[in-house]
DNA sequence: TTGTTAGAATACTATATAGTTATATAAACT
DNA sequence: AGTTTATATAACTATATAGTATTCTAACAA
């Protein structure tokens, strides 16, 4: 039996939140974000994806690997060039979520301000 | 009118994204995601946060204070003690999108590793 | 007032990582 | 074979941040 049977406070073990946070790591940075942006459209090939987001060639390289390696992206070389392309697009539902609630808050903040403003045209 | 209004390769503002990002980092840290498993169950003050994550005073401090910023847990002060709690439900759908999916990927490797292992019983 | 306690803020260290430069690999073509 | 082109990798720098030790502030009690 467990030790800690009296008041279980279920002490996380928090190794199996690192997966999660992992994967929210991945997301969380712009030039990643900018790559899935573009293959929303379809698959593209790395210089096709430097063209689209400006990213220098050797970072945007470890940025797809990141990708691939947390399957998000699939990669497909084709000759010499390399194709990549969405292989989950979980993460469009993601980052839909939360850009709709950042929109939602800035509305309301909005709204709030028009109420309360000191200049307001008063509700008239 | 535009200069790149031939063939727009929509070059994607990245400042857009910037809040995305932002949001998605709060959520990339295990002693967050901590955090926010432990309120799951309802308000707790810095004390009982403290215990149940073994996170540091100052620390736990310092990652009340994002997440109260990122406006996922609100603050409420109560006498000498400070109550958190979850302000935004939206990060447990989230989470639970992530979670699904990789629990998802480890089932259909753990399949995929059945079938084709060398020493598999052989699908008797 | 003084003391105590809870929480926040500051200063610091150590680590992780985004970006860059340079080099390596590998396919297609001469 | 050698050459070019596309991508990957390695090495490095600079920045961001998680964690910690310390100090500060505010609420309550004696």
């Amino acid at each position: 039996m467990p030790k800690n049977s009296s008041r279980d406070k279920t002490p996380k073990p928090p190794e199996y939140l690192a997966p999660v946070a992992d994967y929210f790591k991945v997301l969380s940075e712009i030039s990643r974000l900018q790559i899935l942006s573009c293959l929303r459209e379809g698959a593209m090939n790395v210089s096709e994806i430097g063209e689209a987001t400006g990213l220098g060639q050797a970072n945007l390289s470890k940025h797809l690997k990141m990708l691939t390696e947390a399957e998000i992206l699939s990669r497909k070389p084709q000759g010499v060039a390399v194709y990549y392309e969405i292989q989950d697009p979980m993460i469009f539902e993601l980052c839909e979520l939360v850009c709709d609630r950042l929109y939602q808050r800035m509305q309301q903040k909005a709204e709030k301000f028009k109420r309360l403003s000191a200049f307001s045209p008063s509700a008239k």
